[in-house]
DNA sequence: CCTAATGTTTGTGC
DNA sequence: AGCACAAACATTAG
């Protein structure tokens, strides 16, 4: 689930319900999922203080801890993890890794594989290095930046895109919609594309990525791809041929194979 | 029992 | 270096 859309989700849910609420406690249920730090430590730098507003990179959600100093909390949902604000009482659910109590409610870590999990980061200069190599996050960048980060990479496109390094915040699911929408086929070797071709890109990322930001999801519209992606014989909502299904760059890759090309 | 899953990392080989 | 591919991580659902 968590691509770019889904973690814009997850930082609203926390700027609406946690900042600046003092933290009660901390209850871990799974230390699992606490990368780098015990959760004793995590209990310690909490209690008392709270979230300052969270902005988010890539699939990163990153919260500063106010009144700590210069101390962030860093969270990568991996393929199943959320965030989810519940009201005082509502039961747990299974998966709920780590809840953090505060007036009203509490915001839970839930994660079923537990892929990756919460990190722990001090100031600014340690945050970049945690979040390590990332490129410019895919709702910010221009046509031009897109050009000049891609344009010479003989990957297909399907691979360039999903690469944190070139691009932070694509998924799998956003790559196919996006390609889908923008009629480009996902095996293209990038250094193909002229720069006209990726402006087009661009524009098609753009409105994908605000809809999909909104929606906090990748919306599964009849009029999307991603509407139809799950179903074996699914049809082009644009054509209604019907969608191929394969791997490409090691990911199951859905696409039109006549608004794509084969 | 087997397979696949929206992510990342690491290793291998060209 | 850049790229493709496979495996591993952990867990559940079908």
């Amino acid at each position: 689930m968590p691509e770019l859309s889904d973690v814009e989700g997850f930082r609203r849910v926390l700027a609406e319900h946690a900042v600046g609420k003092p933290i009660d406690d901390v209850d871990v249920a799974d230390a699992q999922v606490l990368r780098g730090f015990s959760a004793k430590r995590l209990r310690e730098l909490l209690r008392g203080r709270s979230f300052a507003e969270p902005s988010r990179r890539g699939k990163w959600l990153i919260a500063p801890v106010s009144g700590a100093d210069e101390a962030h909390l860093l969270v990568h949902f991996g393929m199943t993890g959320a965030l989810v604000w519940a009201e005082r009482g509502q039961q747990r659910h299974q998966h709920d890794r780590v809840a953090v109590r505060m007036d009203g409610g509490e915001l839970r870590y839930r994660d079923m594989r537990k892929l990756k999990g919460l990190y722990l980061a001090g100031d600014a200069d340690d945050v970049a290095e945690q979040l390590g190599e990332l490129g410019p996050d895919a709702f910010d960048v221009s046509a031009a930046q897109l050009y000049g980060r891609l344009g010479e990479r003989s990957a297909q496109l399907k691979s360039a895109l999903s690469d944190q390094s070139v691009l932070a915040g694509l998924g799998n699911l956003l790559v196919d919609e996006i390609l889908w929408q923008a009629r480009f086929n996902p095996r293209t070797r990038a250094t193909e594309l002229t720069e006209q071709r990726f402006t087009s890109l661009h524009k098609t990322m753009r409105t994908v990525l605000r809809q999909s930001a909104k929606a906090g999801r990748v919306p599964p519209w009849p009029s999307w791809l991603t509407g139809h992606r799950d179903d074996p014989s699914g049809e082009c909502p644009r054509c209604g041929t019907r969608l191929s299904h394969g791997r490409i760059s090691s990911r199951t890759t859905v696409w039109c194979p006549h608004c794509q090309g084969a």
